[in-house]
Order: C-alpha cells, then sequence, then structure tokens
DNA sequence: CCAATAACATACTAAGTAGTATGTCAGCCG
DNA sequence: CGGCTGACATACTACTTAGTATGTTATTGG
C-alpha cells in the first residue's frame, strides 16, 4: 500500500472518473499542460470545475493520474509477451510491436506520458507531488528495463546483437515514442491498418536500414 | 525574400540577439513554452522585459525565432553530406550522425523545434503567426524530405534495404529526436564521448537488433 | 422519514503574466 | 552643441486561471 498518512485524495476508481481521465487526456494532448485550464477539460466534459475538484486537488494530480494510465497501459501492453520460451530477438520484437500499437490507440494518454518525462526536471511540485512524480518515474525506467533485459537475454541467447543494449533500447523506444509526436488516426482507419504499420516500424528497429 | 508589408519586426540579426535567444532556448527547453514568462527570460540575461520586447514583439514570435535557429543548425549540420558519389547508406549514415550531434549539442535549441511540432496543431495563435509556423513546418518537411530522398537514392543503388522508406525514416528520426529527451551533457563531457554515443545509436539504426 | 453524504454547480479570490506606455540615457549626426 | 534614435528599464493594465468557499440536489443508510 502506497497510502500517505490522512487526508486522502478522493477514490481514483469509480465511474465517471474514467470519463474525467479521458477528457484530460485529450486536452493535455491537444494542448500541453501548461496551456489546459481546468475550465477546458470540464467544458469537454459538459460539467464545470466543480466537477474535476471533486475528484482531484490540483491540476497536476491529475495530470498525474493520467500519466499514471497511460504508463499501466504500456505495461499491460507488454507484460504478456516479455517472459517465455522464445528467443530474446523474438519476444524483443513482440513487445515493441504491442508497445506500438499501445502508443496508438492510447494516443492521448500516451503523449500524457511524453510529457511527464520531460516535466521530470520540471519545478513547481510541492513535496507530495515530487513523491509521486519520482514514483512515475520509477514506473518508467521499470518499463525501460523490462525491455533492456530481455534485450540482454537476446544477446546471451545470440538472437540479438548491439554494442550497447542501453543506448540501443532508447534509440529504439525513441523510435517507438516518438510515434506520438506524427502517427493521428486517420479517418475510417482499422486495428489492422495500424498493425500493418506498427510492424512496418518494427522492422525497421530490428532490421535496420542497411542491406545485408 | 519572404517579408511581409509594412511594420516589420525589429531586425533579426545584430548581437545581444545571440544571447537573447540562447536565454530563451534555455527556458523553453527547462520549462517549455506556457510555464515560461517573459520575465524569467529577462532575468536570465540579467535584464528586463524591456529588453526582450525591443527585439521580439510577442512571446510567440520569440519561441518560433528560437525554433527557426533549432532548424537552420539542424540543416547546417547535415546539409554538407547529403549529396555526393557514396552509396545512399553511406550518406544517410553521416546524416544521421551529424543530425546526432547536432542534437547534442544544440539541446536547448532543438528541444524547442520539438515542442514547436508539438505546438503545430496548438490554436491560439494570430493569422500572420500561423504563416510563420506553417513557414517552419515546410523547413521541418523539407528536413525530413531529404532524409527520405537519399534513403530512396540507397534503396535504388541497392545500399538501404526497407518495405517503406517514409515509416522507416520517421521512426530513425524519432530515435535520434528523442535524444533531446534522455540526454543530458555530463560534466566534463568531450566531444569523442558525444561521437561514441552519436556512432551507437546510429548503428543501431542502421543495422537494427536482430542478429543476422 | 430524516439526516448525512456524494456529486456536483456557482460565485469568488488571489496570484501570475503578456503586453503596453512611458521614461532614461548614451552615442552619433549634422 | 542639440536633437534624434537605439537600447534598454520602469511602471502599469487587463486578463487569465488555479484553487476555494459555499450552495444545491439526489441518494442512501438507519
Amino acid at each position: 500500500m502506497v497510502k500517505t498518512t490522512l487526508r486522502e485524495a478522493p477514490r481514483s476508481d469509480k465511474s465517471g472518473n474514467a470519463e474525467l481521465l479521458q477528457a484530460a487526456a485529450e486536452c493535455f494532448m491537444e494542448q500541453g499542460f501548461h496551456a489546459t485550464s481546468i475550465d477546458d477539460v470540464a467544458r469537454r466534459l459538459g460539467a464545470t470545475k466543480g466537477r474535476v475538484y471533486h475528484y482531484y486537488r490540483s491540476k497536476t494530480d491529475l495530470f498525474f493520474d493520467v500519466h499514471r494510465e497511460g504508463m499501466r497501459r504500456n505495461f499491460e501492453a507488454v507484460r504478456p509477451v516479455a517472459r517465455g520460451p522464445e528467443p530474446g530477438a523474438v519476444r524483443l520484437r513482440a513487445m515493441f510491436l504491442r508497445h506500438a500499437l499501445s502508443m496508438m490507440e492510447n494516443l492521448p494518454f500516451e503523449t500524457v506520458v511524453v510529457q511527464g518525462v520531460h516535466m521530470h526536471r520540471m519545478a513547481a511540485t510541492t513535496p507530495a507531488q515530487r513523491r509521486v512524480l519520482d514514483e512515475l518515474m520509477t514506473i518508467r525506467n521499470d518499463f525501460e528495463a523490462l525491455f533492456k533485459s530481455v534485450a540482454y537475454e537476446g544477446v546471451e541467447d545470440g538472437s540479438i546483437r548491439t554494442s550497447d543494449v542501453s543506448v540501443a533500447i532508447k534509440a529504439a523506444l525513441g523510435a517507438l515514442n516518438w510515434i506520438c509526436i506524427w502517427y493521428r488516426p486517420r479517418g475510417g482507419e482499422t486495428h489492422d491498418d495500424r498493425l500493418i504499420l506498427a510492424e512496418k516500424i518494427v522492422d525497421t528497429i530490428m532490421n535496420g536500414l542497411a542491406a545485408a
């Protein structure tokens, strides 16, 4: 349990909250944290500030919760294929693919995650918020570490070749995370369309650009 | 000449301005566009708002100029090696390397460029600013197009292999642009250190992670 | 049936900040 | 030498907006 002392913020489950998270994620994606006002989020819900502040004590807390949800979805997507009997390269490829799809299908949340990374160094946080932020960064590091560990296993079983696993993973995740910068869903796009796109990206990461 | 009608903003050359651009770039990198106040920029210069508004008509214009300078440095870095008798893959690799180094050595400016991309869809711009923004995006597209054209040449001369040049370039540039998210110069770091790091990243892009 | 509480809405305050209007001073030009 | 302009500083305004304080209604447990 991570529960702090007293004065716990309102329960973070319950419905309506999901709507709120979604609306917030969309606003943060479109305008960024600072340019998004609480009224913007409320307006998107057809509600008012009251509703937002009923569930969250501050805009920052709301942002953090969106961030957390984004990371949760990433983990959820990748974890099922991380372990198994297959060679490291096979599992790593599957993880990349899942992550790419997660980026596309949870675009608002993942965009917030990206912003959150940047916000890490930012000031203007209370001690309590700083702790939450550190926790989020820990989750993020764990996420990256999961990729690294599978990559290491791949190096050892001979299915992966690189001079520096850590840097290689950073490059690969960069290519994937960058998706939220340029990708926007097209009208009438199907899951298969996204799968094809994701596979092209993952192919590039696994095979590189150089011929032979 | 792109000069508009009349009421041109103050000259964008002249010294002191370079200091201003640098200070603004650093602030924007650390806090982002919206969280950075003009007073922050001025304070970093040991000056006041007066100085900033003497050179720029708005915070947005200042941001755009930093963005423009960032793109200029990118182009400057990459263009010299884009054309030549070498196979496409060789030139592309050189371009990637130069770009990676440019990301590290112009970190504040390149971080602003990344923010600027995101800001593209943003509202809150006057028609004039919208035009400037479109111009900046055109420059950015040209930059990406330069990579793509070299990649195409590589495909034709057989030095590059990919099922989709456009997507492959987006993935590669993503890996490189992502540098400004995680890279921070270490004390006592030399140019060679950065070169080694850049080469590892570019190797990953060119050769991929899969063995054989 | 009634009181307590959840789930909001409304009204307000306090603080920060973009942009402006005006001052100031040093140097150059004639 | 006088005035004009560039290069800022100072003082101020208008507006946005995070957060709070206080309703209001509906549901539910006793």
